[in-house]
DNA sequence: TGCTAAGCGAGACGGTACGTCCCGTCTTAAT
DNA sequence: ATTAAGACGGGACGTACCGTCTCGCTTAGCA
């Protein structure tokens, strides 16, 4: 049961606002508390009573920004994959290149920052894809034995490394080639599972462009 | 032709020092070109007079620590590969963890800063392992129709990850690991390659340990 | 007919007896609610809600400390006065030096402070004053014909005028001297209040420490 | 030998003309180094280099404002003292009522402050009576066995009593009436000095005013 | 060998942003 | 209805560090 005098909820909403234009304007180098307090024309206490530091508060703007994704499930592995993959890459894509590298930088060292940063924002799109890969697994598509883990690492570090310091975003083509080439080593019977794409593709496109079918 | 009173070299090597010792103590971000110089016994514009920003100066101080690392060829693809990994693993040991993320957030944005970052910290690894690589598939250990520049890149996002965002280290079984998962997928036959490396290592224990012998 | 909760005496005592023990150790620029809450247990509005402003709360304290100084009334003039400069200046030496300035400079500015401060911290011993000069006149001491007021005025003025700026206090023969100074010319017969001034003093001796008598 | 880079003289003088206007507009209790360096278009850094708290800034701005004041010699002591502390209670009164007492308490406690603010605001304009007096003496205008000293006191206290705390400020014919009530002691022949006033006065009024004289 | 000027060391500067103290007020729950 | 209590929105504080400027000295290369 909180007492004394409420928080004024707009001015929580006018600095995380006034954050992630910092951010975007000018990266996390140039993300100043003096700066964001004179934007949401708040002031320095108000901002660190509600976020101690400036990474609690870089932290609190962008999870805001990036909300929930959700997680497809059309029951082609490939599609799922594909598709949740480009989903994550789109929200972090909305986040000025360089600004989470130097965030997790600043954030690595103290346990907390670095857990939160990480819960904040890499493990859900971790999670899904974990899910992803557990209900490929349930449907026969994903060999039992391989250790899920390495997959999702190495599926999770190719997202997170061209986030994180990719010069170019990662483009679809180069994910399609990237999941095809590590379902190639681990998959039962990959020209299956290319099959079943196609055919669900095929489908799709005809319910949306029958005039084209001979 | 330089004319005028010539540089003092004590002034860089005690600067560099210093600054090790600070990123070494306090991390990247407590780098400070006012705490470098008290240490060094030095005056801040003797150090902007020779690196003009607090990143140039750190990446001078780090590539001063990390030096040259021989590439190892002992014609044995799987033998390169772990040792090779080892070898630089064991160089970026040296440098405290976080720094060269924070460092690297500090000079993703300008191009210059992550040219010379790149081409002092990452490239080295990076090409050495691609000359492994080409040597792998020149053998023919690889498969020639794939992608060099994924496995590479694979393997190096392995490493960097880990460098730059590993709470632990990456350890050696984990890096055998993960050569082995890559190569499953990608060699042309991978038995023959366990086969080869086992060959090798016998030969060498029995070079060392020749008592063991029956 | 007050109605609602009744006030808690016990914060009352508690906040004013943490003002006194503030300006005594720190003097009125250190005094400050927030802290004077901490001492006395208290919150914030609870102090504001019984005295306005810090001058308020400091007056008030203040004034509790000096409390009524008794009038003395001897029939020797020279005695009472000596004697009641000596009370008032007595009652001020409690108060650390330059926390009287300090206050007056900040209520000086506001009639309704300034007013209180006078007539609670000066006007006190000043009216004892004139009544021990009203007795004189009365008894025949002094000459009907001299302007009290002056007198009042030279008396009170060398008191506060040491109180708020003095260096050093003013120290007992300096009363004395000023005394002295002062009724030679406006006594009717100054060496007669001297001779009772002495009579009584010797009595007044005898009776503590009549071993000294030969 | 001073070195480094000098300072730039223009922010002395915006920053003392703030100062000065904060004092005029507020008071000392409103003045704020923030609110200086709002006003001058200067630091607050670039302000504590060159004084260290706000009293010495406010001692700084007030002596810069009263500056030096000529000290006036007619020949005559009766206008010399008249002018002399006409001029120096014009001083006074360009600074707003309470600012003095408010410094004064603020500094009185720290030895360095209130020597400097003795020796900068009160002890100039004692000098420049004491100076008078003494040539009064000389010119035989005072009685040479009477204590300099003592009447010096008499009249800067009645300057400096009624500049800290007088309700009014001292008016003309008050100062007058204190002179002439102290000369008429100390003089040797009073009336003479009276004459020789009025006849330089009408003297003086008939240069500027010669149609008013029959 | 002596002169001149470029480059150096040192120190202080003007300035941004920091994180905190204290202010006076407001809201809730209890008396 | 008024209190006690707690947290709030906000103004100002004094400091750390930034990157730069000015100085006087040192040292090479030219006369």
């Amino acid at each position: 049961m909180p007492t004394g005098r409420p928080r004024d909820p707009q001015i929580d909403a006018a600095v995380l606002e006034a954050t992630l234009a910092v951010l975007d304007e000018a990266g996390y180098g140039r993300l100043t508390i003096e700066e964001v307090a004179r934007r949401a024309e708040a002031t320095k206490p108000a901002i660190y009573r509600r976020w101690p530091t400036r990474q609690h508060l870089a932290l609190a703007a962008l999870a805001a920004r990036l909300g929930d994704s959700p997680v497809p499930d059309t029951g082609c592995t490939l599609c799922d994959l594909g598709e949740g993959i480009g989903v994550f890459l789109a929200a972090f894509r909305r986040i000025r290149p360089g600004v989470l590298a130097a965030l997790f930088a600043d954030c690595a060292a103290v346990p907390e920052l670095r857990d939160t940063f990480l819960a904040t924002l890499f493990e859900p799109p971790r999670a899904a894809v974990g899910e992803m890969l557990e209900r490929a697994v349930v449907r026969g598509d994903l060999r039992a034995d391989v250790d899920r883990g390495l997959v999702l690492d190495m599926l999770s570090s190719l997202v997170h490394y061209r986030v994180l310091f990719g010069h170019a975003p990662l483009a679809d083509d180069e994910v399609e080639a990237a999941v095809e080439a590590l379902l190639s080593g681990v998959a039962v019977d990959y020209p299956r599972l290319v099959a079943h794409s196609r055919a669900l593709t095929e489908a799709h496109d005809e319910a949306h462009h029958p005039a084209h079918h001979t």
